[in-house]
DNA sequence: ATGTCTCACCCTGTGAGA
């Protein structure tokens, strides 16, 4: 089974470049974050044709995440985190698919640092982390995909001396990062590449794909039954160099039986 | 400080967010 996270940045604006990746790739479920959509202008039916049940949780101009399913429909099991019932941003979806419970997330940003936006990237961060507490222990494979907007390492920047100051790489996120991973999760896409210089998003300013100034923002977390079926854990980042592409690349794990 | 791309709207350019 591959799950896969894709951030697209505009998911109408990327609809030829999403549907040609998911006809190449044919991963079985995909979380997809920064629709930039209302519900309403979701592209159901172009991705039902494409072969995908989809849920989804839009919001205007900004933010936004889905769940598509390969020849099925995903059965939701919560929309937003927990914790604070005047948060109106749409950056969560939970679903079930064969078996796997998949949690699709936009973590917030959280520049400029400091300031209110960096203060709500923290405060998401420990909703997040208190609701991934009741989710670790499961006897089922979790996974838990998306845009976290935090490089956990040095190894995860470019050139780490010049983010020091940015919410992506500030020592609270970075913290806040690992505090998750302490309850028992796995990030996949490291384990499987301990010591590689691995990327997930290229800024579109100066040139950042063709130079590999990358970022690696994009992580899928995997309780311990997900981890123990984990084959392989990958980037399409030839995906970055298409036409109209994402400032992201798709990320994806293969998992076993 | 800059760069580029997305979206919405004061709607064919501009501003905000990333």
């Amino acid at each position: 089974m591959r799950i896969a996270t894709y951030n697209v940045n505009g998911v109408n604006g990327r609809l030829p470049v999403l549907l040609r990746w998911l006809e190449e790739s044919a991963p079985d479920v995909v979380c997809l974050q920064e629709l930039k959509a209302p519900d309403e202008k979701f592209p159901e039916q172009a991705i039902r044709d494409a072969g995908y049940g989809a849920i989804w949780h839009g919001q205007k101009s900004w933010n936004g995440v889905a769940i598509l399913a390969r020849g099925c429909d995903p059965v939701e099991t919560r929309r937003g985190l927990p914790g604070d019932p005047e948060d109106g941003q749409s950056r969560y979806l939970e679903a079930a698919v064969n078996g796997v419970l998949v949690g699709g997330l936009y973590l917030p940003n959280g520049n400029p640092r400091p300031g209110p936006k960096f203060d709500y990237k923290l405060a998401w961060f420990d909703r997040l982390i208190a609701h991934a507490a009741t989710l670790i222990g499961m006897d089922v494979p979790v996974v838990i995909a998306g845009d976290y907007n935090v490089m956990p390492t040095d190894r995860d920047v470019y050139k780490p001396e010049r983010w020091l100051d940015d919410a992506l790489f500030a020592p609270e996120v970075r913290a806040a990062y690992f505090r998750m991973l302490d309850q028992g999760w796995t990030d996949a896409l490291r384990t499987r590449h301990p010591d590689e210089t691995i990327y997930t998003f290229w800024d579109y300013f100066r040139n950042a794909y063709a130079r590999n100034a990358g970022l690696r923002i994009d992580h899928l977390l995997l309780n311990a039954p997900a981890a123990r079926m984990l084959e392989a854990a990958e980037v399409d980042a030839h995906v970055r160099g298409w036409e109209k592409s994402s400032d992201h690349a798709p990320v994806w794990i293969e998992l076993g039986t």
